[in-house]
RNA sequence: CGGGGUGUAGCGCAGCCUGGCAGCGCACCGCGUUUGGGACGCGGUGGUCGGCGGUUCGAAUCCGCCCACCCCGACCA
């Protein structure tokens, strides 16, 4: 590509909404552009990297026995009637009418197109076990997009879907997914970790997330650096601190002017904050069918503790949690700030497990102004449901090896689900086994974002003057810059490098050196060649990598072979990086 | 959805408080000089000042409503 004929330019200044190094320096080099909240365009280097990504994606994927389709992203609502998903998805999935007046839904994601084809294609299990993806637009109105390409709302994503006939034919293809999955993060020159995560809006048994560890995430993870365990905050456990045994006090009302808060509470009364009980109002949706029901949640954890409210909300089964408003509280009597376990009826109680171990806790007394102490689980009061809702932090011990742990944001670049026969059940896909019996077919669903996977690799490689990409998803290999007296041989050069199969953008502008200069840097292709009446003076071609400050002058007819040989060197470097991770659960 | 912020040329910004010709830098076009790390001179092009309404002789500027975008949170992959 000669650069007096590309479409786009570079921009010395990135747009001042732009915040992150990814979404600044792709902007900069003019590989994306907005059009709207989480919607990007994506240029031609843009779109020619993401081409490199898929590419890896496909490779890998066929490589397990993925089957490449194409599903739509327009899908009649009643598929997703069917499997439920249409009424338990709130404002993420959009949704319309066609012309008939029918609902159809712009597809965030197609587990209901793939168990839909699963039912109609698959009646034995010879036909097992089958793994098909697809790359495609995907839709979720997301709240808050953020970062550039990181979060966005339109995106293309590469998902996969596994069938098979038994949960070991599932674990096999979520296990070669796990491998693959790090295969394709490493080649594409962003490291990641597996970490055990919530199953979410997907359902199933068991999922993992692939994080992209880096302070510009807005996942926070919890890693046990002594024995590797990792996982979302969302579901990460932790083991609760020891409580030492106690008999059980009086219960008394003791009077506390002004302190609505667990520090104020902690500081007036004088005890630690661990000897208290914070009480947390949500307000649950939950649903069943089209029927929707609210629910009053009197959440309640240690002072020294939050409420998690993923696990919380897994605990109710509730489809949704949020605040609740003040007047809700009210509703049933309770007194903000105050509030108390004690004597609470018109609210689902959930307790987290440690309170029901911790004694003589001090806790609100449901009156303005007062508090009781020596409260205690099962003799003052019941729980509607005890269980783990407490999030886990910085420094709680792991819950397999008891040492602190420490967190990290991260971006989650991609995601594994074992679906089981969630999906399939709703929709009746089955088959015949070889007794002869009818069997529904079970399933996993395997994600990856490639927009979102090229701002990743954007964000961890670059330096303060732009773009370092790996040579496998370069827009394009070679930067072949012309300098004054260098246009002949530029031509001849551009033609040779071509010829020998490699990819060149061609500086042929009629631009100063200091801006050529500054644009390679900032769009970053691997390999940077300079032809000038300077570089022939000296014997050729310079010849410098990207990433490294060397350069050198190379002889014009050993310009191809040197590059060919550095692009294999810049290919193999990366294959290197490649390996067999063990898989954790 | 809650909190905060910003909308003026393709990009970055000033002007707004105190109403009176819509500006600056970069980019872009022409001519000339330059040419290995964001050159210089001269001359140019480009604007519903986010939108609608109001106040006023007069609104980018004051008032009201709306919209869009960004950040934090809620939420989400």
């Amino acid at each position: 590509m000669k650069m007096s004929h590309m479409f786009g330019n570079t921009l010395r200044d990135a747009p001042a909404d732009a915040e992150v190094a990814s979404h600044q320096l792709l902007a900069r080099a003019g590989l994306i552009r907005q059009l709207g909240a989480g919607i990007y365009t994506l240029m031609p280097m843009g779109w020619r990297a993401i081409g490199k990504i898929e590419d890896i994606m496909r490779e890998e994927i066929n490589a397990i026995g993925g089957q490449e389709i194409y599903m739509p992203v327009v899908h009649p609502a009643d598929l997703w009637k069917e499997t439920g998903r249409w009424y338990k998805i709130g404002g993420e999935m959009s949704r319309f009418h066609d012309r008939k007046g029918h609902d159809m839904v712009l597809a965030m994601t197609h587990e209901e197109v793939v168990a839909d084809l699963a039912r109609r294609e698959i009646q034995s299990y010879k036909q097992l076990p089958r793994l098909v993806y697809h790359i495609q637009t995907k839709w979720r109105d997301d709240a808050r997009p953020r970062a550039g390409l990181i979060r966005v709302r339109e995106f293309t994503m590469k998902d996969s879907y596994s069938l098979d006939a038994d949960e070991a034919g599932l674990d096999k293809q979520y296990r070669a997914h796990y491998q693959a999955y790090f295969n394709i993060f490493t080649r594409c020159g962003v490291p990641a970790v597996a970490v055990a995560s919530d199953v979410g809006m997907m359902g199933g048994s068991m999922a993992h997330e692939y994080m992209y560890l880096t302070p510009v995430g807005e996942d926070t993870l919890l890693l046990c650096d002594k024995c590797g365990y990792r996982a979302n905050r969302q579901i990460a456990l932790f083991q609760k601190p020891q409580v030492q045994a106690e008999d059980a006090g009086e219960l008394q009302k003791v009077e506390t002017p002004n302190v609505a808060t667990i520090e104020d509470l902690a500081a007036f009364l004088k005890v630690p904050k661990a000897r208290t009980a914070k009480a947390v109002f949500l307000m649950a949706t939950f649903s069943e069918g089209e029927r929707e029901e609210q629910k009053l949640v009197f959440s309640v954890v240690r002072g020294d503790m939050d409420v998690n409210e993923t696990k919380l909300a897994n605990a109710l089964k509730a489809k949704e949690l949020r605040p609740a408003h003040p007047e809700e509280i009210a509703a049933i009597g309770a007194v903000a700030g105050y509030a108390s376990p004690v004597g609470q009826n018109g609210a689902l109680v959930v307790v987290d497990d440690l309170i029901t171990l911790s004694p003589n806790l001090v806790a609100g007394a449901n009156q303005e102004g007062y508090h009781y102490t020596n409260v205690n689980y099962g003799r003052d009061y019941q729980a509607d449901i005890v269980a783990d809702i407490a999030s886990a932090e910085e420094g709680s011990a792991c819950p397999k090896c008891g040492s602190a742990m420490r967190t990290s944001r991260g971006v989650e670049v991609g995601n594994i689900f074992k679906l089981g026969t969630d999906y399939t059940d709703a929709l009746g896909a089955t088959f015949l086994d070889e007794s002869g019996k009818e069997q529904t077919v079970i399933m996993g669903s395997y994600g990856i974002g490639s927009g979102r996977l090229l701002a990743c690799a954007a964000e961890e490689n670059h330096d303060d003057k732009g773009l370092i990409w790996p040579i496998s998803i370069a827009p394009y290999q070679v930067h072949l810059l012309a300098l004054r007296g260098g246009a002949e041989q530029g031509e001849a050069l551009y033609a040779d490098l071509q010829a020998a199969g490699l990819e060149v953008l061609f500086d042929d502008r009629d631009e100063s050196p200091g801006i050529k200069f500054n644009d390679a840097d900032l769009i970053g292709l691997p390999i940077r060649l300079t032809v000038s009446e300077r570089s022939m003076k000296e014997g050729g071609v310079e010849f410098k990598l990207r990433h490294e400050d060397e350069k050198r002058i190379v002889a014009l007819e050993d310009v191809v072979a040197q590059v060919l040989a550095a692009k294999e060197a810049l290919l193999a470097e990366i294959a290197k990086k490649v390996v067999t991770v063990p898989f954790e659960e």
